[in-house]
DNA sequence: CCGGATCCTATTTGATACTG
DNA sequence: CAGTATCAAATAGGATCCGG
């Protein structure tokens, strides 16, 4: 801990993108937030079946960063067996056009099938030029 | 190689967002993303006085992984001393509503300052967790 | 059902020195 | 100026076992 690397970083124009994609840090963030919007509430292993191939160490791990940094709400119900529901703050309302802008892009300018992926490029579907 | 690591997620739903997001991964991608975004064209060293903290090795790396990923195009002019431009290719171009969106989210919930990050809650105004 | 605790490996990043 | 090469540190992620 004698030099904690630099979380983030500087304090300059490119700032306020690298806060937001520090918060979608993480192999299964993304995915997580996205069928969180999509479906609301979400119990931890409805969860984990939208998402097959995460562990349920990453899965805990990432939600509970999720819930650090108040993007998502985490609700334990004192039953037997236990039951734990994981929905959107607000603030993880909030980033919906954030997701959406990443889901459209990744729609456009990639195709991904059977964990590959293949590049589309501009040009070759859509002229919209905006150079 | 027994078992190399999912590199990317399962084709899901969530795909689309969590492919988006593989291009912007690793520390500096996003900034880099906004400086060429911002600036057109620049030297490897005019990015570097851009993000201060970012090393050689790591600005290297990262701006190889943005032109192997299309993203960034990368000129080498034969003159002493070298002399090396990076620039958006069109597909690279057309994150600008991404990074703009991350941009936009990071504005408005995130402040960062000194390098330490406060989040702005979307109801509350005064973000009151500041510690 | 929802995890926590361990252990282990792979990957990422940083520091530093060197080069055409 | 724009990199490479090496080494070491830190982190992320996976596998597995345990527990209320």
């Amino acid at each position: 801990m004698s030099k904690p690397r630099a979380k983030l970083t500087d304090n300059f124009p490119g700032c306020p993108v690298e806060s937001t994609l520090s918060f979608l840090d993480g192999k299964w963030k993304g995915v997580i937030l996205y069928h969180l919007l999509e479906d609301g509430t979400l119990r931890f292993n409805e969860l984990r079946r939208r998402i097959p191939s995460v562990t349920q160490r990453m899965l805990t791990k990432q939600l509970r960063e999720l819930e650090e940094a108040g993007l998502v709400e985490r609700t334990v119900f004192p039953v037997v067996p236990p039951r734990v529901d994981y929905k959107l703050t607000p603030l993880g309302l909030s980033l919906e056009p954030v997701i959406a802008a990443l889901r459209l892009w990744g729609k456009e300018h990639v195709i991904c099938e059977n964990g590959r992926k293949y590049m589309v490029m501009p040009e070759a579907k859509t002229p919209s030029k905006a150079a």
